[in-house]
RNA sequence: GCGCUGGUAGCUCAGCUGGAUAGAGUGACUGGCUACGAACCAGUAGGCCGGGGGUUCGAGUCCCUCCCAGCGCACCA
């Protein structure tokens, strides 16, 4: 319960007081479950008051006790600001119609001063509207808290790790990582915003089978150009794209031939130690240029070396979850809901990917996180089931590992597919992308829709679509609102936030009070972004501020206007500006105050 | 065959733990700048929510079944 709320900012002298104040009552910043929680314990108290007065009868429930009900957001404004179903659920309880029980309870609420009225309607819902006060102070409170507005503490400082992209270091990044970036960035950014110790990570895949074929692939381009294309054969299974012959070729203008007359395999580790490297600080670079930062890179490889490999599949046997077949070490993954047993070291010793993915996450966890979020491709959704039980098998709960699957993105030009595969080497990598379309596009595109959802890019479409893009919509309420501020600053007018507040008559029109609700619904939409791993929550929140905004824009004028709504609508817009920034600066997409 | 995702307006997608006449954007059509930025706003048209059963006061939402699409079922990662 929040306490309650006293609307005492008019008789409050000087800002740095009133600003002390407003923190404190808004210590947790979502004002709407605050007002949830109000709405819930108006109505269940005036439930109780309407069965003391015998208004209604005991309820025939098990426990005496009122049925559960929803306090909710309706989606149509005339449904009042919070719509509850208590009087449908408790019909049966009551053993009286919805519409008689929501009239009793009605009649006894105490609005509480947060309130301007309860209204029955429908079938029996009990609609609350809020006093233009509340809407006030949902102002105040973005106002005020400014660049936090937005954030909460639902995580409660639980340590979290979000592991995204890892793209195979073989190769450039292609356009399912560009989706895997923008959407695992951002869900770190929400989870930090509701409250998270949010640790991003990239996992360095540096072992294993794909290098030995980057080794193998390398060392065929380059004894190509020492010996001519036509004299030596490519491997059918190798990596074909260009930029393995460029490392080749590099590694050509540095060594010359020298390398042509040894052994194949040092002539592979040289490979390797060269390209790997630099196609690694690529990765890097090419993601700083998208925005991405981390404050781990993983490297496999130093499980393989530090033995951590070897002691997970040796902690596994302990348990009693492997077994050996065909002189291969195989973990009993039916016995931990698996459909079949996997291979964890093969009969020549070397162990899969698999174990080495255990003793990685098994290391998450050994590192003090409560939960790891790893954001994959969905075609790596039969290795969650499996990963999840190895973890339980180890004693280690395997429930704390969340799987973010994400489904492709089909790369369309011109209406016709283009393949994404790496062997072709035709595939667009996120460089590609980028040169055609702007990063905040790219960003906000990616985390529109859910990762659940499979997209179409069309990068015809991409490069056309500047003036059409959702994103340029949000900005550009952000720019007329700084046009605004210029403008009115220009005639000596600046927020006096004491005197914003103590306008009398605000709100005054709907679109006022459509907006503020958008802006008292963000501390929400991020907790839910959060919670719910859905990051496309914000941008679609973002548009639905925007739209709010340009109605109101169109709609209410603050130049010329009387100076007290005047002031009141500056701390709107103000408000306004400080969700699209912050929510914005979530996707880390551009701020601009003029475009 | 088994499993994971998804199937909602012409197109791209929302729809929160079941709730009030199913919503946006885009495309089509019609209006609105002598007032803070028209990269904007307002209006019209467009739907057996894949099909069929069931659960209940009430189902796009939950259960069963079928159909369709993408993906997965290696001693690959």
């Amino acid at each position: 319960m929040s306490g309650g709320f006293t609307f005492v900012f008019k008789g409050e002298k000087g800002e740095k007081k009133l600003m002390e104040k407003m923190r404190k009552t808004y210590d947790r910043m979502d004002m709407l479950e605050n007002a949830r929680d109000e709405a819930r314990a108006c109505l269940q108290q005036a439930a109780e008051r309407a069965i003391k007065k015998a208004e209604l009868p005991k309820p025939n429930t098990e426990d005496g006790k009122l049925p559960d009900f929803v306090v909710e957001v309706p989606g149509d404004a005339s449904h009042g600001d919070l719509a509850a179903n208590l009087a449908l659920v408790s019909a049966k309880a009551f053993g009286l119609p919805p519409r008689k029980i929501a009239e009793a309870i009605a009649a006894q609420a105490d609005t509480r001063g947060m309130f301007k009225k309860v209204e029955v309607a429908g079938p029996g819902f009990l609609n609350l509207f809020y006093d233009d006060a509340f809407f006030g102070s949902i102002v105040i409170c973005a106002c005020v808290t400014g660049e936090d507005y937005g954030r909460t503490n639902v995580g409660g400082g639980e340590k979290v790790n979000v592991e995204f992209v890892s793209a195979n270091p073989t190769g450039p990044m292609h356009l399912g990582n560009a989706r895997g970036g923008a959407l695992g960035d951002c869900l770190a950014e929400a989870l930090a915003w509701a409250g998270y110790d949010v640790s991003r990570e990239f996992y360095i895949n540096d072992a294993g089978n794909q290098i030995a074929k980057f080794g193998l692939s390398l060392a065929v381009r380059y004894l190509q150009i020492v010996r001519g294309e036509e004299n030596v054969p490519f491997p059918e299974d190798g990596y074909q794209g260009d930029d393995i012959r460029e490392r080749a070729g590099e590694f050509y203008d540095i060594h010359g031939d020298a390398f042509a007359g040894k052994p194949q395999e040092e002539l592979e580790r040289a490979l390797i130690d060269y390209a790997l490297p630099r196609n690694i600080s690529d990765i890097k670079e090419h993601l700083a240029r998208y925005r991405i930062g981390y404050d781990v890179w993983f490297s496999e490889s130093a499980l393989h070396q530090s033995g951590a490999v070897d002691a997970v599949v040796q902690k596994l046997a302990e348990k009693g979850a492997t077994y050996e077949k065909d002189g291969a070490v195989w973990y009993k993954a039916t016995e931990h809901g698996g459909d079949k047993d996997e291979v964890l070291v093969r009969a020549n010793g070397v162990p899969t990917y698999f174990a080495a993915d255990i003793a990685y996450h098994a290391d998450k966890f050994e590192r003090g996180f409560a939960r790891a979020i790893d954001v994959w491709g969905a075609d790596h959704h039969g290795h969650v089931a499996r990963m999840k039980g190895a973890l339980d098998a180890l004693g280690l709960d395997g429930s704390r590992l969340d799987i973010v699957l994400m489904q492709f993105v089909r790369l369309v030009r011109d209406g016709e597919p283009v393949r994404m595969s790496k062997r072709t080497g035709k595939a667009i990598t996120l460089t590609d992308l980028l040169e055609e379309v702007p990063v905040d596009s790219a960003r906000f595109f990616f985390n529109m829709r859910e990762p659940g959802s499979q997209i179409e890019f069309d990068l015809g479409l991409a490069v056309a679509e500047d003036s059409d893009n959702p994103v340029y919509y949000v900005q550009y309420a952000h720019a007329r609102i700084c046009s605004i501020l210029r403008t009115l600053e220009g005639e000596g007018i600046t927020l006096d936030m004491p005197r914003a507040f103590g306008c009398a008559n605000f709100p005054v029109a709907d679109e006022e009070r459509a907006l503020i609700r958008r802006i008292a619904a963000f501390p929400g939409e991020v907790a839910a972004a959060a919670k719910g791993y859905d990051s496309a929550r914000i941008t679609r929140y973002l548009i639905e501020v925007a739209t709010a905004f340009h109605k109101f824009y169109t709609n209410c004028r603050l130049k010329g206007e009387e100076e007290m709504l005047q002031q009141a609508r500056l701390a709107l817009c103000m408000a306004t500006k400080h969700v699209i920034h912050n929510g914005l600066g979530m996707l880390k997409v551009d701020v601009p105050e003029r475009m």
